[in-house]
DNA sequence: TTGAAAGCGCTAACAA
DNA sequence: TTGTTAGCGCTTTCAA
């Protein structure tokens, strides 16, 4: 016969056999309170003894605090978050922080269930990329509730709470600009643009219109910066140029780029606001054979591991991806370790436009 | 002034507004035992009125259980185990599981402290690709405690677990068989080897020799593999062909690489022997210059998004890594729901040989 | 510095 | 089906 399994040790445990109270036990262990070296000792040789191992929940449960942050992110996968994430965790780990991790996949059921479970969990704080910034009630739902939120790629005008992001619009109109400066007059754009919101581009193109980033996800933001960069070029915006997958697909966006590539009129430029779109993009124009850039520049938002590698290398909008979760794990730490933290504010994280190989004038 | 916080519903508070005991209100809040109809609205109600948000932390600390898988991982962000990861937390979530990732950076020491923390944590179990296959004490102790481990990528001879792996040996042996068989007689290989184990290389040579995978990390597997291949067919290995870059770094494969093609008698082909080594080696051949596959065929173990992108496209060798972390993920959960599961067992999956454009033959 | 005792928020026996 | 009661393993008064 086996033995029974025993019973694993807990503090009282390990304090009697040191021969001391539960409490000094758990101010041995736990580093708190004052112990003398002595009792130190013995309980440290009797918790070796015992291969004692603490149990950080019972002590959750009495301190509140569980030295863990929740992540809400889209997509684990995509090389943006997954980067962000590492930032994140670095930090975190660095000031004694563990993360939690969540998939939305962009979708707001999922999110709310995702922050639902880390609140059950009694995370200290949550770092979310939200879905849908005008949808962000949960989000506020936690703030309210104790639990500090970060806003993570995307700010909301409907949350009051950090958020670390890079100006969207602001980047794709430089990058744009600049291929209109090149001389180019037919420029496509493949973004995702869940929403539909036709009207509102209209409304973007009016120079005076106020627009706030706080209203947009972030292919709208990018996709405004396209259309501004128009407007202020006197170039007019060709709806068929604007190619919307409506999904957050590498395949979508290749089917998008098939398609605005084969219009008799094809563009000279193509704009892709983000990694997924731009790897779709990018397989269309290596199938159907079109050379960059001497029939078709290319700039992509992000820049990747393989963007360098092809060939002509891509000119990219790169954005400091890991900074940007370090600097998320940063604020939230401080408003989780400052009792009466500063009123929140979003920090806009400045994006860098890579000049490479896949970017050509229009010859005149 | 304004209102001091009010402290946080728990569940008596629901229970004395509804009217109940706090047992009922668990129970019917929790979804165990049994309730009447009406108990159950009052306490739903009552909880909605409250704002109330169940702290499962209390009740991990009394029933045992946190419904939580920890994950070590050696690097989020590579792309092998952002999918991998991404097929464990999808298996997990669906389960009823949350999972709580670590990374190791393929060190020992963090990997130890890893553990650790997932312990303390109180995860229900372990899926781990060990930094060091020989160095699973840790991962042994946590079994011993009660929490049964998964090893993922990697097996080990020291440690009576589950495990999901593909046989590295075996595929790296087709992909160099077949470089071989269209001539190949320099074929170059690109692998970390952290630790320089060239007495035990002499002995991999001995066809006899009886190898465990279970005493070899990936990389030293699959430059078994390769100089197996060599043997078989014939052909002697060239010291100088094998590149060691000691460090899990796309840089350091990128040197090795650039060094290997500049000898004065270069390779006709490269294999490499994992994502990262990859990147490094792809981009030294870019930046020379050389024709790929007409001057060098190249192989790669693992796919990844950009191998089609780039020209010609590389042939792989694909691993299904999501499987392989889903079906982690599906063991381990067996085992905890299994109160009598049997005895541990290593899967090994398939892997399949990608042909693209980058392999060609030596003419003759 | 130490120990006794209370209690964090929950679940599980048990009895009613 | 319901309530009473006793904990889970830890931290934190408080008094000694």
């Amino acid at each position: 016969m086996t033995a029974s399994r025993p019973r694993r040790a807990t503090l009282p445990d390990v304090a009697a056999l040191a021969g001391v109270s539960t409490a000094a036990a758990g101010r041995a262990l736990g580093g708190y309170g004052s112990v003398s070296e002595d009792v130190r000792r013995r309980v440290a040789e009797a918790a070796r003894q015992l291969n004692y191992r603490a149990n950080r929940l019972a002590a959750s449960v009495r301190t509140g605090r569980t030295d863990t942050i929740g992540v809400v992110c889209a997509d684990i996968e995509s090389p943006f978050f997954a980067r962000a994430l590492r930032g994140i965790s670095d930090v975190a780990h660095e000031h004694g922080f563990s993360t939690l991790v969540t998939n939305s996949d962009e979708d707001l059921a999922s999110e709310r269930e995702a922050v639902q479970l880390l609140l059950h969990k009694q995370v200290d704080g949550i770092i979310c990329a939200p879905a849908d910034v005008t949808q962000v009630d949960h989000l506020a739902q936690a703030q309210t509730g104790g639990t500090p939120v970060v806003l993570f790629d995307r700010v909301s005008d409907h949350l009051e709470a950090d958020a670390v992001v890079v100006d969207g619009m602001k980047a794709a109109y430089q990058a744009v600009r600049r291929l209109l400066d090149l001389g180019h007059r037919r420029v496509a754009i493949v973004a995702e643009l869940r929403q539909p919101r036709e009207q509102d581009w209209a409304r973007f193109l009016t120079p005076q219109a106020e627009v706030s980033l706080g209203e947009l996800s972030p292919s709208e933001a990018r996709l405004l910066g396209y259309l501004r960069a128009h407007w202020d070029a006197g170039v007019p915006v060709r709806r068929e140029l604007v190619r919307r997958t409506g999904t957050y697909a590498a395949e979508a966006a290749y089917q998008q780029t098939k398609r605005v590539l084969a219009l008799k009129n094809p563009p000279t430029a193509i704009f892709t606001v983000d990694n997924l779109m731009t790897v779709g993009a990018y397989r269309a124009i290596r199938d159907l054979g079109i050379a960059v850039p001497d029939r078709l520049s290319v700039v992509a938002f992000d820049d990747l591991d393989w963007t360098v590698l092809v060939s002509p290398a891509l000119s990219v909008i790169a954005q400091p991806v890991y900074e940007m979760g370090a600097e998320a794990a940063r604020r939230l730490i401080r408003r989780l370790r400052d009792p009466e933290p500063a009123p929140p504010g979003t920090l806009f994280m400045d994006v860098t436009l890579v000049e490479r190989e896949s970017v050509a004038p229009i010859p005149t």
